[in-house]
DNA sequence: CTGTTAGCGCCTTCAT
DNA sequence: ATGAAGGCGCTAACAG
């Protein structure tokens, strides 16, 4: 056998080498020897010859034949925010180890690149697909595609559809962290928060108002701002909240990025916290310990949240049926206390 | 006509429910109409029925059929590093633009996985490959996959080779950094690396001595630690930097995961920054004006890295040639000047 | 134990 | 101005 490197670029080429069929080689290299009984010395040629060439077989091809491209789709609404690159990393991770690839796609908060990215992945026939969807203008779509395949939702997820999904749960952790705020005392606490079409937003809305009712307090619109998830909202929202005669005593805000916001108006306002407000913050992140004052987050299993996903994704394509097993999770939370929160009783 | 939804899965069946022929649908769905003198009547029927019956070709057999994907690699250390995340996501949303669609993989900064990864990028018959390497152990793949197709490395390069890169210009950086801490009387100045065996790490610390050579000040090895860029090892460096005789007066760290480690020994150290040390941190976060001390920093252009690595790969592909055109484009940085470090002039 | 062959959905050459 | 047919690389009946 002459050592010679010819171009083998295909199954087809690698067979005629080895003086095989394509057949065999193909269930060499797919595991299969066993069931057709091929010979332990065919089975180390081919794979010597495999690994010789570096042969790979294409994947476009197989998955065309096979009708599973071995790949899931995820579509998330802005990579840069590291709540959101935590959970692909994960999902990236978790997805590998079941032989999936990941397409991924930025929506950049944009329902139009929502849809498109969407639609890209359909037509490249994706196993699965991955989505927290930036708000509920693409739900038709998206239960449209869940009719083809497996769809899960992530972080923000859509009620009244049957939709599966996994998120924190989120009405619980908004709930509990101003039931702190007000067993320290406050009573004047404000809310900024993001997406107002966003379902995780409006759990966590109502947590906050449930706490508030659940303890006497009044619910005050004006203490209810913000509208997006991003720093300026937080910003605005913060001097909105400071310049009037507001002037809340805590802030509850809904994202890592909204109290950043927060935090760029409070020292240009040369305002204290926890001194002058108390602030509690939805995400934590590796620098929350290091701000200008640590402040108390509410922690979100990032990472269970990513394997939950691939974990129901993968299941469902395994079993080929779309279920309507309803997959609806709500992945506990953690409060990190620092000291970002004042106590009006001492 | 019906306007009852047939099943149409594919170009056949939307040929058949037009009475028309594949190739004629085919030719109006990839703008080619004009060239075969396609009717206008022809042409609004095939467009209507494929937006009517939300037809898109299956990308699957289109890539093997054209020998073009339309698909590019990202492989990266690690997504949730806000640095690598927001180089992402430009990617991601330039890709887009050109009509591409990310397959992405995290390598977890693991040579093996990052190995599988291209392996895998290369079996699915991407069009292009845009990797930032973790270190140099796949130099020789990574040759052998770039003559195949166009790869294009950023941030972290590898020199010796033929292989395309954009990164910033780090020795500039670290030494534009450095003086200025010379300049500010400091002359015991540490600088806490990151993975020895990356090429922008190694130009940092070059551009690090080069600024004390300049100005007589002699190198001296232990002020030179770290082995990764991680949170941990900027921890176990600052600590192991002020627990002995060592007490420089400077630190350079070299990203800014590095810099939290820093910070969280600072912190636990009960050390003040830049009362006791002055510090300066590669990479500018959203977060980092609002450390507990607002830290200088060296920008980097992520978004121009982003954007100037699709492009490349693009023409790259379309004039079908890898060409060995150097591009080893080095982007400019900018120093952000916060209230980390201390004058010792004054 | 191994091979032959049809066909996945698409584009394109050649024919009309 | 439109069609028929071959083939991209692969897998899986079906056939020995």
């Amino acid at each position: 056998m002459r050592s010679k490197k010819k171009e083998i670029q295909n199954i087809r080429d690698l067979a005629e080498h080895l003086e095989l069929s394509v057949t065999t080689v193909s269930r060499v290299l797919n595991g299969k020897a066993k069931n057709y009984r091929i010979s332990k010395k065919t089975c180390e040629k081919v794979k010597q010859a495999a690994a010789h060439f570096n042969y790979q077989p294409n994947k476009l091809a197989r998955g065309l034949k096979m009708d599973r491209s071995e790949t899931l789709g995820l579509v998330i609404p802005d990579v840069s925010n590291p709540f959101f690159s935590s959970i692909a990393k994960n999902i990236e991770v978790q997805a590998r180890t079941y032989g999936y690839s990941i397409i991924f796609s930025d929506s950049d908060e944009d329902p139009l690149k929502e849809k498109d990215a969407i639609g890209l992945m359909h037509s490249r026939k994706v196993d699965g697909l991955i989505i927290a969807p930036v708000g509920k203008e693409n739900t038709r779509l998206i239960e449209e595609i869940s009719k083809a395949i497996p769809v899960i939702l992530v972080d923000r997820y859509i009620p009244g559809t049957h939709l599966k999904y996994i998120t924190s749960n989120n009405f619980i952790a908004s709930y509990d962290a101003t039931c702190f705020f007000i067993r320290k005392g406050h009573k004047k606490i404000a809310c900024i928060q993001g997406l107002t079409s966003s379902q995780s937003n409006f759990d966590r809305v109502e947590g906050y108002k449930k706490a508030l009712a659940d303890h006497k307090l009044n619910f005050n619109n004006k203490w209810l701002t913000g509208s997006s998830f991003g720093e300026q909202t937080g910003y605005d929202s913060a001097i909105d909240l400071f310049s009037e005669d507001k002037k809340p005593t805590a802030i509850l805000a809904l994202s890592n990025q909204i109290s950043l916001g927060v935090l760029r108006a409070v020292k240009e306002l040369g305002i204290n916290i926890p001194g002058d407000v108390s602030l509690i913050s939805f995400d934590e992140q590796p620098y929350t310990a290091f701000l200008s004052v640590p402040v108390t987050t509410i922690e979100q299993d990032k990472s269970r949240i990513g394997q939950e996903a691939v974990r129901h994704i993968h299941s469902s394509i395994i079993r080929k049926n779309i279920d309507y097993e309803k997959v609806n999770i709500q992945i506990g939370t953690r409060m990190i206390y620092r000291d970002s929160v004042k106590d009006l009783c001492k």
